[in-house]
DNA sequence: TTGTAGGCGTTATCAC
DNA sequence: GTGATAACGCCTACAA
């Protein structure tokens, strides 16, 4: 528990002078900035951060909002976002929302305790008639589509174009009854309905009605829910021989509610996702996706953040490119 | 940016006043109490609480260490560490070891500065030569087997004896020849060594023969890494009729090797995880395997460790209890 | 019930 | 190249 104060008394020099050691000040003789490291050693000398922290008006660590780290593809960019946090020497608290709307104002309110220097938030429950809730006096990152006009950065997938990929991939392979397993309509703007556009703009594409039957909505994106929905949507009669799902992880449980039912993947439904989590390489079959390059979206988040934090001003959008995935749930 | 002297100024009383309206002390009166209110609203105060810190000496933030958030075990792990802490009103710091020593290390001597009120650290790569690095002057909760008679409380998997159950369980089935799939030798009480002990505590229940080629090594826990060696396992020509897998994340990749090799599972081989990943349950086919009951681990860690910063003494120890769960994989 | 004084440990400023 | 001073915003003790 020494201070600046015990190790300066320790070294015989001001206390100012082991701050300009201990920051790497130039302007230090080597005798004495010797004499300050040694005593720093022999008193195990470590800075109090809260001290730093209040001097500074900075805290090193920045906030990120996911709706549950337990979710493959949010764990994968909660991964990407530690690493890169991390070469800048930033620390990174996370926080759960839940994906409701309530714990992402909440987040929003929490970190203007000068909890953070800044925030990542993934808005999934929040709406553009909560631009305003985005005004606060510290950078926030959104992490999903231009949903605001607010003073904020965006990093966003490239939700509609990716969509409209996966469904032209399905049809190259002979699809023709393409069904989508998505969540229910939240926001405008929400990833659900981004990504519905662009299975809409592919069936136009293509010359395909569009038949709002088998566009499965499912109140909550988990494996279990789209187990469910699949196997309903099977034993119900719908006549389908491609499926879409919103999410990599729906589509594995879409995979699991399949081969229970028998149906054969690929050569009666064909499968593609979305998120390319790493456990679709492994699955059996092997799951198509697409990959929207977290990689670059988380470092491009934290980039952002970290210009803002050093004052940088201006609003960037960032969206990231994606590639169409092609693996045995979708061989012809 | 307003602060308590502003607030008190506004509302024409001291900043003592203030603060005592801000922690909720009784003896306020209602009318003053209510005046400070409307000055804070007014002034959209916000404690700051770097201020707060310095003075409490506490940051109400607990540091977790975890190899890497995005493998499904820790993941589940950190959203259930994640939510216990949030009910004490605690924020989680995740900092990612990669599982190595030094990193693990430099954990601890990270959070020496006074970052976290507390440390949650996953121990794979540190040995019982390391336990002079646990003395650190604040609490730390090891997640790990009982490597360290240090100053710290552990909780703990049932590493050995939910083996040993899996091992049962494969032979109860009708295997015989029962190959475990594990990881390098690091330190002698790692998780690889307990397990493996389980793996040969079951064999002589049995009355089996210890066999160890039937004993795989590997340098990487990851479902390629496993998908690879289970490969060469089979091309190879081992001969063998059940898999017990160190992680269900390699059971994954070896699921996917037996299907690559058209190895039936679980008519030719029985195969079974550890950890109850929730991926399990939704393979093809579905994954037998220990659940160590994560929940009560995280629960149980975040208690200690809050109770250790409260100020309790004693260091305690939570073993949890474990449940084999039988899916497809092991069926007969 | 409310207010005053002081210090938590650090660092920016500016003088020497 | 080094150091005195002051301040970051809050809260514990004690006084009124």
């Amino acid at each position: 528990m020494a201070t600046i104060a015990d190790v300066a008394r320790a070294a015989g020099v001001s206390p100012m002078t082991v701050s300009n050691v201990i920051n790497g000040h130039p302007h230090v003789r080597d005798s004495t900035r010797a004499k300050v490291l040694a005593a720093m050693t022999a008193l195990d000398y470590r800075v109090n951060v809260a001290a730093r922290n209040l001097r500074r008006g900075r805290t090193g660590v920045i906030g990120l909002a996911v709706p549950e780290v337990n979710r493959p593809y949010f764990a994968q960019f909660a991964a990407a976002i530690i690493a890169a946090a991390q070469r800048r020497d930033l620390r990174v608290s996370i926080e759960q929302t839940g994906a409701t709307r309530e714990n992402e104002l909440a987040v929003l309110g929490l970190s203007r305790n000068r909890l953070y220097d800044g925030l990542i938030l993934s808005t999934v429950g929040m709406g553009a008639a909560d631009t305003e809730h985005l005004k606060v006096p510290y950078p926030v990152v959104i992490l999903g589509e231009r949903i605001f006009n607010g003073p904020v950065d965006h990093v966003a997938m490239p939700n509609a174009g990716g969509a409209r990929a996966a469904v032209r991939h399905l049809a190259d392979r002979g699809c023709r009854r393409i069904a989508m397993l998505t969540g229910v309509e939240t926001t405008e703007v929400g990833v659900s309905e981004l990504r519905l556009t662009g299975y809409r703009l592919a069936l136009q594409d293509l010359g395909l009605r569009y038949d709002p039957g088998l566009v499965q909505r499912m109140d909550e994106m988990s494996m279990g829910a789209a187990a469910e929905r699949v196997h309903a949507m099977v034993t119900g009669g719908l006549d389908f021989d491609g499926l879409f799902c919103l999410t990599d992880t729906a589509a594995m449980g879409a995979l699991r509610a399949l081969a229970d039912l028998a149906v054969a993947v690929p050569e009666d439904v064909k499968v593609i996702g979305f998120d390319n989590i790493e456990e679709g390489r492994f699955l059996v079959p092997s799951l198509s996706t697409v990959d929207p390059d977290h990689q670059a979206m988380a470092e491009s988040a934290v980039g952002l953040l970290a210009r803002r934090i050093d004052g940088g001003a201006g609003h960037e959008e960032f969206v990231s490119r994606f590639t169409v995935i092609a693996r045995e749930s979708t061989a012809v």
